[in-house]
DNA sequence: CATGAATGAGCCTTCATTCAT
DNA sequence: AATGAATGAAGGCTCATTCAT
């Protein structure tokens, strides 16, 4: 019976039916609106304009709808990140690419970023296996950035490329995530220009900081659990 | 009934009785291994050796147990980042005491960290008006210390103090969230140092950047919605 | 509509029309494996190698495939009853055709043994109206079987025929019954000719009960419901 | 979550808890009247007379009221038979009253005798286990008395213990069902010793049966399949 | 103060049936 | 005649909350 169901629902996707995109498009509205598990099938039902169930023609159960969000839609978006990351050459350049990428993508499907910020955030996870890949194709092009760069000899060497990630990823996150508690009101794309120079040069006078050896310690042994 | 029930809560709470607090560990305890949503009453009884019906002698329904932590146990933490905050003269000092403390704390109660990270990164909040108030301390503490540091003159001038103050919370948040979801295992408050240091002198390299004025933008106007 | 619809559907058995019978044979199947409230339409489609909606087409609703099947094909088997009692001249003959063509036909016909067992032993019925039908030809058999016998000289007189109908009826589908719970591994109509010896023999020791008197009660008032 | 509740569902069902019974009662009731799959939670806690929720105190879940019956009610029942058995000396008497007794028990507690009729006449079990257990537990006895006559000379030798006891319990089951279907308007137990009386003697009519040996084969080789 | 049995609203999910194509 | 996507009523089950003891 799963497979017999899941032979039509998966042909539907294919045919591009729209009845799939409206309830996953209104479910992942109600979903960023109430939460998950405050949101209910009917709702979701009603804001896509079908029975309550017809979800499940598309849909194995409530989870599956998350899941499916996020193995296609928001894999799509990472995927792009990659393209955007590829068009520059210096680490630079790349860097601001991705995060220019990263918050206009964000900021065009604002009901992905609230699904994304809270369940990348959360200890038990309906979805961790996508959160992981994508974790993991995120910190990979973090990385390769942060090499090139070290290479080119734009960026330090004396620094943790894991911690650097953590570094740029939560500085974006919460650039975000205040963004989406403001009500979407500014425009988040403009944040991306000053928060690179941020990650680049840091908060402190360069005058100062090259003349204070305090905290030029040298590679510490940390394990840093990635 | 309902007045009394509540006077003689509020008497407990003073009281420093234990049965208030064990049943606010034990919640803690159950709602950052299962989330809110999938803990149960029972559960919450269970794990303090009460029985369900004590627990509303307490609290007035499951969600006041989420804002009673925020309220008193949480808030108490923040607190002593000033104090910590405080120890320090310059700018770098006060900062680096502050992130050694965040993180300090948050390893050593990893439920509270568990929590705290799911909640400031929901849309729609149970507690909202808790995570406000300990957001606007942490950032007024930022604040201060950005600014204390430009008056300094340890502190670029040409930048966003609210931006800042996300491109802190954010780093910090994310390494936090990084060990959570690697089980704890390594050693949180050694990553204080390192992340500071990306705070103050980024990741950029400073020949590299000081000879690069693509960068060097003046301050534009945003709106920064915070 | 309805009219329409069952004008067809008529004319369809009456021609003998395959997809009628391959669903019949599907349902029947599928009702036999998993019960009747346990099997979905769609099950039953797939069997049958149709869509769902069709089904419709030949039956007024699920209820209607049991009731169809009890009023069409098992009462073709019952039918067959008769004409092999017919063949035998003296009463145990007839008896013993009666029995071996009743397991013979179940054996043949696994799922409907399956769904005979169940709807007859179940206190609401759906084809109430059917199996009273069957089980009225059937008793009618075997008590002119048995009033022969008594005519005969060959059956005891000193008993209750409506009695010695369940006797009868009960042994042959305990019998039945067993067979299917064994998953139908042996052959079941060679238990016809020991089951009819206990019919007619009993399991009592002849020159004992001969000189045992204390069973031979003579004919009670038994008001025998039947 | 499930510990709990069953620790103090089997504390209550130990205290002779009436709830627990009167649930019971209730489902049974209303199984019998609608079928298992016709009846509904609801139905069950009205004619309890507690709410819905009530009911998954007790019980794990539907089913379970099924399970429950089957294992400690009827089992009680069966365990009675053996009882009974053991009252008598000779082989006669005690199939007698094991039949007597059952009869008796079948009449006193109508609905078991409706669920027992259906669930062992059913492909696809939800009590598979327990009717196995009770299955085995009388089809024993009735081999033991069937040996015991054996040896006792009152019983026929030629006959296969194990198509006996089918016929035996067949004969029982048939009449158990007979008056069900009828209303249950007669007196069940009445039924026990004209029915034992054909057991033992049959309908033969004995001088015929002694003067025609064509019935008198030797054991076949049969696989029963028991 | 404490208990925990009882409640019943509410939600997810199934599936017989319909009907536009 | 046939299809199968869509429907929505119905039911099993959970669990926050109450209240008699």
């Amino acid at each position: 019976m799963i497979i017999y169901k899941w032979r039509f629902a998966i042909n539907n996707k294919a045919k591009g039916n729209d009845k799939y995109h409206r309830i996953l498009e209104a479910a992942v509205k109600v979903f960023a609106e109430q939460g998950f598990y405050q949101s209910t099938i009917s709702q979701i039902a009603r804001e896509a304009g079908v029975a309550d169930g017809t979800i499940y023609l598309y849909f194995k159960n409530k989870d599956d709808i998350l899941v499916q969000f996020f193995t296609y839609k928001t894999k799509l978006v990472f995927d792009r990140f990659r393209e955007e990351v590829d068009k520059a050459d210096n680490c630079y350049d790349k860097l601001r690419n991705l995060i220019r990428r990263h918050l206009e993508e964000f900021q065009n499907d604002r009901n992905m970023a609230v699904l994304y910020q809270a369940e990348t955030h959360q200890n038990s996870r309906l979805v961790e296996e996508q959160i992981k890949e994508m974790s993991k194709l995120y910190l990979d092009i973090v990385s390769e950035i942060v090499e090139q760069g070290q290479e080119e000899g734009r960026i330090r060497k004396d620094i943790y490329v894991s911690l650097v990630k953590r570094f740029i990823i939560g500085g974006v996150d919460e650039v975000i995530n205040t963004w989406l508690h403001s009500g979407g009101k500014y425009d988040l794309v403009s944040m991306a220009d000053p928060l690179v120079d941020l990650f680049i040069r840091g908060i402190g006078n360069t005058e100062i900081i090259n003349s204070n050896n305090s905290q030029k310690d040298d590679k510490q042994t940390i394990n840093q659990g990635d």
